[in-house]
DNA sequence: CTGAATCCTTGACGATACTG
DNA sequence: CAGTATCGTCAAGGATTCAG
């Protein structure tokens, strides 16, 4: 979460929105755990070229914005769940914006 | 831009959307140059802690992504003007829904 | 199974000096 | 005025190994 620097107070929100979304794998683990409950070796197997460790990172970033829920259930072998939260699922009708522009953008910069 | 590896063909206009806008500066400069047109110092003045080696990166990615226009006046000094293109323009729709979700977001992380 | 720890590479970004 | 060139720093992300 950003704080104030160079920024007026309203691009600060619009850079936490962007942030919550960069990077490479954050868009995929949201959408693969929309598709339904996931456990981290089930996401990790979908998602075949991301490493344990940025998996786990990821996860952790995302389950501090509220967009992703955490289950431990004490089995063993441990199982944990993740799931997405209400918050993550509004997330979607911006998915849908960014898309949307983004195929716009894409005929704009390639060929017309 | 951004082509095909892990990413199902959905997800590419939607990176290529983020990338569009990601960064420290993108969304300043296009801010001000919303503003109106802008010379090379004025928008490093108005930006105060953006470098000369930042700004032109910036403007030139900006550039060939057809958000900003750059004419070139021949006088001596130089005079370049900077200004938002239409497709430039079009971006505003889509920080509009970005400032919605994140304001609501930084609720739900922060305090409630 | 679900991660954490360690080490390494790469690219983003910054500071400073210089040029047509 | 409008940049470029050079050097340096730092964090993101990856590869591999270790642990509860």
């Amino acid at each position: 979460m950003l704080t104030s620097d160079d920024c007026p107070e309203n691009v600060l929100a619009i850079k936490d929105a962007l942030e919550a979304l960069e990077g490479r794998w954050k868009l995929l683990i949201l959408l693969s755990l929309s598709a339904g409950n996931k456990r981290f070796k089930q996401i990790s197997k979908e998602i075949h070229s991301i490493t344990d460790k940025m998996l786990s990172k990821e996860l952790k970033i995302l389950e501090s914005n509220k967009l992703v829920k955490r289950s431990v259930y004490d089995t063993f072998p441990p199982t944990v769940e993740y799931s997405i939260t209400e918050h993550g699922k509004s997330v979607e009708k911006v998915l849908d914006v960014l898309y949307q522009w983004g195929m716009q953008h894409r005929k704009e910069v390639m060929g017309n």
